[in-house]
DNA sequence: TCTTGACCTTCCAGTTACTGGAGAGATTAG
DNA sequence: CTAATCTCTCCAGTAACTGGAAGGTCAAGA
């Protein structure tokens, strides 16, 4: 398998394919005489693992740690749990700011008539 | 009033108000003749209203915007409630993928029995 | 007067996780 | 044989700062 292959077997950009290599993310891939990456069904899954792993949000050293425990058969649930609930948490934490956020410019906007006056709220709390 | 003044009177890092300068977001303050960069009342109210517009997630053209509205004696706010409202959207639509995330993470960490084996239905979904 | 410590300056590099593009070699289809 | 498509490496840029080095300035106390 070329990368162009790999890209769309795993659903990664050619360019993140390679990028995952060059910061040691993924092993190395071997390379075809003319010095092209070729890849196997076991490179593909462990692409695959950390392009789903990154969609959680997981850090490239987040997913580093959860590759390792993926490919080690001694690993504990307990050590993937741990990862997983501290991510958990900070989506909650992000999801607390949203709100507060939201509902902060939400009351601006709707107070705000949008007419060709120059007085608006939104400024006003700004400034 | 000197920059480490005006840091704290804005609420802003010393290094944040000399960059906001810098790349011409705010005026380049007026120096002392040490070279020392000084900052009046109408320089500080201009950061906060960066900083607050900042902590909405306005980015800093979307600030140069606003900002260039608050000036602006013949604003209408027609043109700040356009901007608002669209990042009022992109908070709604980080919101929803917040929600999503959440829940299936949640639900992955909720069935994960976090002991000493290495049976993991997270890594199982990830993999 | 001297010194010490807190400020201030500029400039350069690093952060995160890629992404774009240039220039050049390899491969494949027609 | 040629044109299109891949692939390679290397460099630079993104957003919005942040950290640190090397060196100048200022005010207070002994």
């Amino acid at each position: 398998m070329n990368i162009s292959a790999a890209s769309k077997a795993s659903g990664l950009p050619v360019k993140t394919v390679r990028y995952y290599a060059d910061i040691g993310l993924v092993q190395a891939p071997s390379r075809s005489e003319a010095g092209y990456r070729t890849y196997d069904n076991a490179s593909v899954r462990k692409l695959v693992f950390i392009r789903r792993s990154r969609e959680f949000g997981f850090t490239i050293e987040e997913c580093r740690e959860l590759l390792g425990l993926y490919q080690d058969q001694d690993r504990t649930s307990a050590e993937v749990k741990r990862i997983a609930s501290k991510r958990l948490e900070e989506i909650e934490e992000k999801q607390r700011e949203l709100q507060s956020l939201h509902d902060e410019l939400a009351h601006l906007v709707t107070s705000c008539r949008g007419d060709h006056r120059p007085d608006c709220p939104i400024i006003d709390y700004l400034g």
